[in-house]
DNA sequence: TCGAGCCGTTGCAGTAAATGCAACAGGCAT
DNA sequence: ATGCCTGTTGCATTTACTGCAACGGCTCGA
């Protein structure tokens, strides 16, 4: 639409490639040196690109600080609630969104069943971290030193008969859980109620945040819940882009 | 210069802050709307903004990969050559840089000492990892886990008597080395050679590489090496910022 | 249901601002 | 010293950016 940031616009991957002088600028943008070089300078004015020693220019510091203070000041929830909402819609059960905090996993959203049978949670509370899906997803991110440092800390209550109660067993189901990009936990916290949750990443790849969905057995059995796998699978993943910024393929004709 | 690319680009802090509407750009850019709206256009189709659901704008993935981008086509040694070149012109001694690559610190670059007593070092060579300056200083800025296993899994040689030999002594030195954001190896690892290091710091403050200036006991004491240590550090900083794209206050007037 | 208000979008005419040219300047190597 | 290479500047031309005003879609309230 501007032809002049766009040429502006156009010199920033080249220069991520690597240095590049002023005539290799203007030579890929197929413009004049002169406004190659006006170009530059406004660019290096904001400090979105850095002139090196030797006069080539690079991408500055400023990139980086954008980079960092955007993600910064980015609220997972609000990009995340539409979603949740929409899942909800589609599947009537409990939708969850989770985080990670210094040994602990913290719900920080929530949508409520349709269903008159709910589980207990609450925004804010710690969630079960040693069996919630959420809590598996967000540690199996972890880098593995911090990984196993983390299960060794945890304490391991037998909620019912099938949680999990040492942290090998933890450590196992985690690797497995880095391994599928999803996580269940059936029963192993409440009796009767299932979840399966998949992670939101970050533009880096790093977990940022993890969702399930929840359901007691009255309602719908484990079978039938892993069935909604894909599409939570899919939701997570909306998330994850709009959180990145990534815009989805969709204006085919203006 | 570039009036448009000045708009263009201031837009980018502002977005920086959070998600804002069409107006609310505008009007902290002192445009009409129109024009506005071609710049956010422009910067969209960059990938460099993005289109939330509710239309606002923010700051897209593009950022995020272009700052990646950047730092993985950066070379720490092309950049730093220079500086340790010119710290070798005003020392005399030894300068060398390394980085931290699997259990192991490697030497990429080095500057011979001026006079005719030398260290052996040759680049691309491991260098003693429990106790060089440059080593310390690099696995120092791992985070405590890492930190932690990596010292329980090296081995600690008796080079000299005053080599570091346990895991122990070492995480207590990993830890002054922390603190006080240089180092040092007094005859640790050759009895007659002492070094001084400080560390090299990408945008996000992590430890990219390490450098340091190596001189044998008979040429200058380790208290004489001791005084070189502003120097030392002002160099590894110049090399950060460098290496950051940070620019230097320089031009008061053009 | 209708209408008012709010915001984003578009077409257009005027002109400000970007462009390319050509000449200059500074550094480096021959 | 001299020539080449690369970045920089002043200027005339005209392109393309701007602001205006009118339109359109949407939401909210009466």
């Amino acid at each position: 639409m501007s032809q002049t940031v766009d040429r502006a616009l156009s010199i920033l991957p080249l220069l991520a490639e690597g240095p590049a002088n002023l005539e290799q600028v203007a030579a890929r943008l197929g413009v004049h040196k002169s406004t190659a070089l006006r170009l530059l300078r406004t660019l290096h004015e904001h400090g979105i690109v850095h002139r090196q020693p030797d006069q080539r220019y690079r991408l500055g510091s400023r990139i980086f600080a954008l980079a960092q203070q955007a993600v910064e000041n980015l609220d997972v929830r609000e990009i995340a609630h539409p979603h949740l909402v929409e899942l909800n819609a589609r599947t009537g059960h409990t939708v969850h969104l989770a985080v990670h905090e210094e040994d602990e996993v913290l719900y920080i959203d929530k949508v409520e069943s349709r269903y008159p049978v709910r589980m207990y949670s609450r925004i804010g509370k710690p969630v079960a971290i040693t069996n919630a899906a959420v809590a598996k997803l967000l540690l199996a991110d972890l880098p593995e030193q911090e990984r196993r440092a983390v299960a060794q800390r945890l304490d391991y209550p037998r909620y019912t008969a099938r949680s999990i109660t040492d942290a090998k067993t933890f450590l196992a189901e985690l690797a497995k859980v880095r391994e599928q990009g999803w996580a269940t936990d059936l029963g192993g916290h409440e009796e009767s109620i299932n979840c399966v949750g998949a992670p939101v990443r970050g533009p880096d790849g790093r977990a940022v945040a993890a969702m399930s969905v929840s359901a007691p057995n009255v309602v719908v059995s484990a079978d039938e819940l892993l069935g909604l796998l894909p599409l939570v699978r899919r939701t997570a993943d909306a998330i994850s882009d709009e959180y990145s910024g990534k815009t989805p393929e969709k204006e085919r004709h203006p």
